[in-house]
DNA sequence: CGCAGCCTTGACAAATGTCAACAAACGTGG
DNA sequence: CCACGTTTGTTGACATTTGTCAAGGCTGCG
């Protein structure tokens, strides 16, 4: 396999501090593909065969029951996902799709397992990324559950405005309808969220969001740092 | 400190396999203390002192934002919570009260961290305990975003018939307001939801609920084992 | 006994979803 | 580059779900 992309991983949190050995050893296990959008990587209900990591491209997170569907989150590049399931060697509770053209890293869930016995660092970098992944999941719920889908995405907005450098303009990073399901809430109920916050400054074209104020934005999102932050 | 709970807390996923030295560490470092009902044990935001472990009792995990207050998790003897805000040093994302009298131990999180760092059992105990928390919270994340609540609540019914053994009667674990906050909806509304799987063959008489015809009930209710199993 | 908190019920309001229609954006093949 | 068809986004009308408020009954406890 072609090793070019290996620095690259290699600085991610989660391999930095590991055995240099085991890191190869890793890699060596692994593929490297690219997929086209619109592909189905993982499905849940399977079992786990590989961890995997987002070189370029997007990758959606979603989960289907009785018919319905509703996307968990949204994978950019660098990163990796569905570590739990590899380390517990259990089924996927989420299925993954490509969203654009993407660079995938498949490293295959017996070598993470055989390396986290062995690697005492990589096992606590394991420790971190499922501290944050968890902790990142319990904010969720209680967006989820705290507020209602206007204040979900007014909040939702802030927080990417911070992202993109806290300019009162940028454009939103997936399409409206994937945003919605995110959100929990349907593509109409969505156009209609973004219309009611006008009053507040929110402006939109296509995918281009502008905030007027930011200021009179928050004094209706009440962001707060125990639901909002993605640092800590 | 008296050291008769040790036993009850060796046997723990999280304590088993790690060394005797290292357990007995932790151990001299933590307080047991006994708390009437209604404490607040911990408060979200709040730097994270402690890893608490339910010996006898119960306590509820919850979350407040803009006046509004949901119940995120029991935790039930003998289990530990707020783990991933120990290990990364960070403030608490939920707060936890006493619902009955309970038997709490509390080791420093400061120990916690340290034997995590010397103990390469203990950080392997800590990296499935963190997985299991984190998968759990993406089922409780597709609950909510892929049932209504009175699918919710018919899960939960049929949930706790297999913690009571599949008997087709059985008792409520928390009062009624509670369960309402747990599943997401206001007490009204889960008064009517009891009413709402009358046609299912529920029926409920104070906290006792008696399901007449599982197989009924499960047509309309639809459990999953990738949002409703409990045991990966 | 009497108070306080929980649960239930009814009437109503707000939030959200559904369906249908249409417009706009996008991609593909000619 | 354009024409076409498909998908996405928007809007209106309406249905369903869920929440709110107020009242009353029940229960447990001092």
């Amino acid at each position: 396999m072609l090793d070019s992309h290996h620095p690259d991983i290699r600085v991610l949190d989660l391999f930095a501090n590991m055995e240099e050995e085991n890191f190869q050893t890793l890699m060596r296990a692994s593929y490297v593909q690219n997929f086209p959008p619109q592909i189905e990587l993982i499905t849940e209900g399977e079992p786990s065969d590989f961890l995997h990591i987002v070189i370029s491209g997007s990758v959606e997170l979603f989960s289907k029951w009785n018919g319905r569907e509703t996307c968990v989150a949204t994978i950019r590049p660098i990163s990796s996902f569905i570590l739990a399931a590899t380390v517990k060697n259990a089924p996927y509770l989420m299925s993954a799709r490509t969203l654009d053209k993407s660079r995938i890293v498949l490293i295959p869930s017996q070598n993470v397992r055989a390396i986290f016995d062995e690697d005492n660092n990589f096992a606590r970098a394991i420790v971190l990324e499922l501290a944050y992944c968890y902790r990142s999941s319990i904010r969720k719920t209680k967006d989820l559950k705290l507020r209602t889908s206007l204040e979900r995405l007014a909040n939702y907005l802030l927080r990417q405005q911070i992202r993109a450098g806290g300019d009162d303009e940028f454009n939103l990073q997936i399409e409206k309808r994937r945003l919605a399901s995110y959100l929990g809430m349907t593509p109409e109920n969505l156009s209609r969220a973004f219309k009611a916050l006008k009053p507040y400054g929110v402006t939109v074209d296509g995918n281009r969001v502008m905030i007027r104020d930011q200021n009179d934005l928050e004094k209706f999102a009440k962001p707060n740092p125990l639901i909002d932050d993605r640092t800590t």
